[in-house]
DNA sequence: TTAAAAATGTAGCCTTGGCAACATATTTGA
DNA sequence: TCAAATATGTTGCCAAGGCTACATTTTTAA
């Protein structure tokens, strides 16, 4: 007998294709998951060298002074300064300047290591040091420490 | 006359040390306004590279397999799967596969391009493939044309 | 044919990180 | 000294992207 079609929510549609067994790109998977993680980690990074920076300038890092440098409003650096210190990565009175925990300091230098070379190694490849500077505060986050030690041998063969 | 030290909600502290003209580095703001930019086109980036590589290897992109692939769940594809088609990616019907628009394909076809140049040129730096496959999928969306153009010269000079 | 399995849809919840608007505190300068 | 300017705090809103739990549909296989 002649089946008719079904009028279903999907209406007509063709019949998806029979899958069996397909392979699962579990590799795949594992290099996403490893960006998302990347990206948790990322403004907690970022913030900690922009205030250790800026105490390194002017004696004190400043709501203001944060929202100028990381170009968003002064709500948004209050609120992720408070996810900061509930993470023992800053230590903040109110209408205090913010400073950084022996954690936090520590995780500005490494930040702040691998974020020159990873701008001095765009730059010795050839990008234009205004392009590096762009490229460089994003690509740093996505930058295992294998890639970043090929990143230096880089930087010693061709050191000007 | 001495000052009594008022007692405010900011307790007793420190006075914040005088600013004057604090030099605004607006370079800085930019990079990070460039990287947040980056990051909101991500995904669609990831996505519509997957749905045009499960295409090619299935004839057809499902919910599941992109579960799978992406390492979400099918709750997450779904509702990802719905800005892309907002914002004119992607086609698809309840219970049916998802294909790419014409934009979307494009869009692909870029992206796809540049993830093998990004991941060929860790390799050729030294980088383990295992290791590059994972810092490519987060690297490649942080680079500007001018420095996939510096990938791809240092790629034609060290082709094995 | 049909029950079970698999896939898909949907609702509600969460965190992050944006914003504007308004409230309060501090600093500055006349 | 004190009013104005500046800085900071707070509230409430939003979108993106995660999740689980449960509902529904489709596919598979007995
Ligand atoms: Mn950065
Ligand atoms: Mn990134
Ligand atoms: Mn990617
Ligand atoms: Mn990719």
């Amino acid at each position: 007998m002649k089946k008719i079609e079904t009028l279903t929510a999907s209406g007509s549609g063709e019949p998806l294709k029979s899958r069996r067994k397909v392979p699962l790109d579990l590799d795949r998977a594992a290099a996403f998951e490893y960006v998302r993680q990347a990206h948790q980690e990322e403004t907690a990074q970022d913030y900690v060298e922009m205030i250790a920076d800026l105490i390194a300038q002017h004696g004190e890092a400043r709501v203001v002074d944060l929202a100028k440098n990381m170009g968003v409003s002064h709500a948004t650096i209050n609120k992720t300064i408070a996810r900061l210190n509930r993470d023992g990565l800053v230590v903040n009175r109110p209408y205090r300047a913010i400073f950084l925990t022996p954690e936090g300091e520590s995780m500005a230098r490494d930040c702040k290591a691998r974020h020159d070379i990873v701008f001095r190694f765009l730059c010795a490849l050839g990008v234009k040091p205004a392009t590096a500077h762009l490229d460089a505060e994003g690509v740093e986050h996505h930058i295992s420490p294998e890639t970043l030690k090929a990143f230096e041998r880089f930087l010693k063969k061709h050191k000007c």
